[in-house]
DNA sequence: AACCGTATTATGGCGTACCAGATACTGTAG
DNA sequence: CTACAGTATCTGGTACGCCATAATACGGTT
């Protein structure tokens, strides 16, 4: 059976990850997740201690996610995390209307059952956890959702476009989707896309796919104004 | 005269730009007009040299390159310049279209004659500039168009995302320009969404875009099949 | 001459120590 | 109570060293 088995069926799947990838990660979900506040400097000796990493490392991954945009430096100051203005975060919401909606009219206009039976898989999943007031899996299931969206088309770069996008206003997407009857709406909007889909209807989905990002980025705008206003 | 002159108006434009900073444009820069083909290996050391800075500095413009996708990092092997294969070229396009598109109905719905009057203005640039067959201000004015088209309606963001996805195509891109009939074909393009956006027409607006990075995309898949079975 | 194991080299990954310059803080003298 | 000087803090940047790994060269064995 020498050469029966492909090397990648046996391949151990091998970590190979560098210490500054792993700091990186750590860093970056410290930022969406909250550890670190937008506005909180980020003083690369305490990093050093705090992750156990030496300076060098540390200074790869501030720059990375300088340029990822999660962390902004002053200058003579140093790193801080990025403040988030709600001229951006429409911005970003825009954005990703578009290229959602681009995928979406995609995925219409190939319509194969497998993209749909994917689709409607995270969409109960979606469900399910608003059920199980799960607010992580909602995340979870719903960034599924759309990467489904992208990758079923092999439009891989949109979604990293996306996706680094997102990471920027995690913490209003996970804001947004504990707002009172989002947990209804948000899953019917989404439906919606999957019907225009199964349809091949390329423009309702697009359509669709643009109000859906539309109806969060109002709440976003809401939930913002109402914050910054109470501060 | 004390207080009379705002501090902006005499502040020195100060260079403050850090070390790093110099040191990404340079290799961004050496990147992207060819010095470094795609593939090449970009060893730290020699990078450190030819730069004249230290490998602190080289790895962070390496990491913040690779982020922007300019660079590929093999394991256990090193930075490369990364190769640009046809299909991520087409996504690009793609994504460029949805997002000038994007802007340039945003500009047909304002449709002041102060935007049409800059955009304008880029546009004789760059017929000027292909009469005296100077590319590199074809290239230069094509991206004031498009910022302008960007900036003027405050789409920051979205202006970002384009230019960090056209660096990773711009080889593409001047090699397009020079193209046969890309002198008359494209500003005549670029003209019909200048007309559009004067006509408050914001769905002519963005098809006429579509079309002309759709063009784009069509030469730059010839250029590149062409390129590669030549090899 | 073909083959196989080993030494060397090249290179990235990571850490430490150090210095200069900008900034923020603080305590003291007037 | 203010102004100023001194100090602590922190980033920006440099230099150097160590280790792990991959590739290559080399040298001996069959």
């Amino acid at each position: 059976m020498s050469g029966a088995l492909k090397d990648a069926t046996i391949r151990v799947e091998r970590p190979a990850k560098t210490l500054r990838e792993l700091a990186l990660d750590k860093v970056r979900e410290a930022i969406v997740n909250g550890y670190f506040r937008p506005g909180d400097r980020l003083v690369e000796r305490d990093l050093c201690a705090q992750l156990g990493v030496s300076r060098t490392v540390v200074r790869e991954v501030l720059r990375h996610l300088e340029s990822e945009g999660l962390v902004a430096n002053l200058p003579n100051k140093g790193p801080i995390v990025a403040q988030l203005d709600i001229d951006e975060a429409k911005q970003i919401y825009e954005i990703r209307g578009a290229l959602e909606g681009m995928a979406a009219r995609l995925c219409a206009e190939r319509s194969s059952p497998e993209i749909v039976a994917a689709l409607e898989e995270s969409l109960t999943g979606i469900r399910n956890s608003y059920r199980d007031n799960d607010m992580t899996a909602v995340l979870a299931n719903t960034t599924s959702f759309y990467q489904t969206l992208f990758t079923m088309v092999d439009r891989h770069v949109a979604w990293g476009v996306v996706n680094l996008l997102t990471v920027r206003i995690n913490h209003l997407r996970s804001m947004t989707i504990k707002t009172e009857r989002r947990g209804i709406e948000g899953p019917a909007q989404m439906s919606k896309i999957v019907d225009a889909i199964r349809r091949g209807d390329g423009d309702g989905a697009y359509q669709a796919a643009m109000d859906h990002v539309a109806a969060a980025c109002a709440i976003a705008e809401a939930v913002l104004s109402a914050k910054t206003s109470a501060e």
